[in-house]
Formats: C-alpha cells, structure tokens, sequence
DNA sequence: GAGCATGTGAGAACTGTTGTCGACTGCGGG
DNA sequence: CCCGCAGTCGACAACAGTTCTCACATGCTC
C-alpha cells in the first residue's frame, strides 16, 4: 500500500512552488532551511516516487545529476541552455510521429522516446559564453 | 603544450576499433584486458580530451554514466530495445531541421540534440517481453 | 643529450545516489 | 478510539563514477 505522508507531500509541495529543474539535494537543503525535517534518502525516495506517478519529469543534468521538476501534462521536450542551463518546453507533432514511424518500419511496438535540444541561449551568446561544441 | 604520448594515442586507437557507446571505465577494462597498462585517470583525460578535439562524441546515460564513441561522420540516433538492448541506428532529416528550427525561434545557437527512441523489437514482443512506460 | 613543462598512474577524495536497518507512523479493522 | 503492522523514515554506510593529488616518468625543444 502507498501511505500518504507528511514527507511525500511536502516534497510534492516544493514542486508547486518551484519552477524549472531542481535537483533531490537542492530540494532537500530548500526543505531543511525551511525548518523542514526531513532526511535525504526520504527526499530521492519522494522524487522517484513522483517520476513513476508522472507528476515529476526528470533529465541529467551533464554533470550527471538529476534534476526534477513538475511536469505538465503535455508531452514534450526541453531546449536547455548548456550556458546558464535556462530551459524551455518544446513540442513538435513532427517528431513524435516522425519517432513513431522510425520504430514502426523497424518492427519496433510500445514506443517512447527522449529527446534534448542543447545550445547557448541569446542572452548567454550575447553575453559571449563559451561553448563546448558537440557534434554527434 | 599538448604531447603526443603512448596512453593517449592507444585510447584513440580504442575507438577506431569499437562501434558505439562505451564508458571511459570499459575502455580501461578492455585496453587492460589487451595487455595494455594504462591508468585509469589516464583513460578519463584521455577522453575528455578527444571530446574536445571533436575526436569522440560524449553523451550520459540514465545511470548518470558518461558514455563516448566516435564521432562518426554521419549523424544519427539509436532505436533502443527496452527488452533486449539491441540497438539500430536510424536517421532523419526531418528531426535535425524540426530541431535546429525550434532551437532558432527560441534565440539559441549553437545548438546540437540528442534523441534516442525506445521500444520493444519485435522478437521480443513476439516473445511477450514486459515494458516500462516512461513519460516525458 | 639536457632541461623542464607536461603527462602518467595508484590511490585517495569527492559527489550524487542507493542500500541498510531499527524506529516510527498512517491507516484499516476491531 | 485504539491496535497491529506493513509501509515509511532517516542517519549513516556503502557504492559507482569521476576528479584530484603528487611523486615519478617522458615527450619536446634547444
């Protein structure tokens, strides 16, 4: 059975209060200096409770961390800045179907994918970041 | 100034011979496996290095893993078996242009993406293997 | 070949994440 | 309302991948 606690939900609270991707760590410092007791491990087992109950949406950060955030019903994509790591939705009936398709022609059922655009953002260009190039 | 040494070049050499995604870590494995001695750290250099010569594309798996091949001369993505692992390479104009387009209109530059698309091949969905939807 | 900046590598340190396990607590039944 | 207990908590240990350290080795320039 999945008990409703006090941990879950104010976990799930941060969320509504947060915009964008926040990592378990933030979220668990956020919570503490808040004068929220709450443990760490609590913290990640909340996070990944909500990503299975598609009320979160996770990515990796490049550093390899994992960052959450509330994800809105919609399906969708994310055009992250690699400068300032800004992000933004994305749609595009094109590349679902166009994803769809692929897997069809190779006999491929029960599709998913992901899919991240990366770049530098104007402000970030403007602002003359470095930027890694990555080809691929 | 950047040396041309023995360790560097062998790590090169690695990924003439290898197709894919292989983790820093497995490149060591294997180049110890061949009787080559070669440091770990030396690896993690190594790689790091050639992703910015533009040598080796690196991207993170959902384990927070790094992973890098050779830059091949083409681009593609990979249609991932969820049951069996089995990888095909697919391509597509269509998702390069709707990406680069959608990256433009939102001011970024630079921009480069990553797409993997997963499902259940049809041997194993023939097979009635089990599947993990994942939303995003 | 000499000098020396750069690279190497074993291992320690660090980071994010997951596992452990005794204590705790929501929740359904009585 | 109280009981019982399975699901949960949380401090801490354990882990995995990666980076750092530093004494030693080695390519490169002269």
């Amino acid at each position: 059975m999945i008990r409703n606690t006090r941990q879950r939900t104010a976990v799930n609270a941060v969320f509504d209060e947060l915009e964008g991707f926040h990592s378990a760590q933030e979220v668990h410092a956020r919570m503490r200096a808040a004068g929220d007791s709450i443990g760490l491990s609590t913290v990640y087992r909340a996070v990944q409770a909500l990503v299975e109950d598609g009320e979160l949406d996770s990515i990796r950060t490049d550093a390899g961390e994992a960052i959450y955030r509330r994800c809105s019903a919609r399906h969708h994509h994310h055009l992250v800045c690699r400068a300032c790591g800004r992000t933004e939705e994305v749609e595009g009936p094109t590349v679902e179907r166009w994803a769809d398709r692929v897997a069809a022609e190779h006999g491929f059922v029960d599709v998913t994918h992901s899919l991240e655009i990366f770049g530098t953002c104007a402000a970030c260009h403007r602002a003359g970041a470095p930027s890694a190039d990555r080809p691929g």
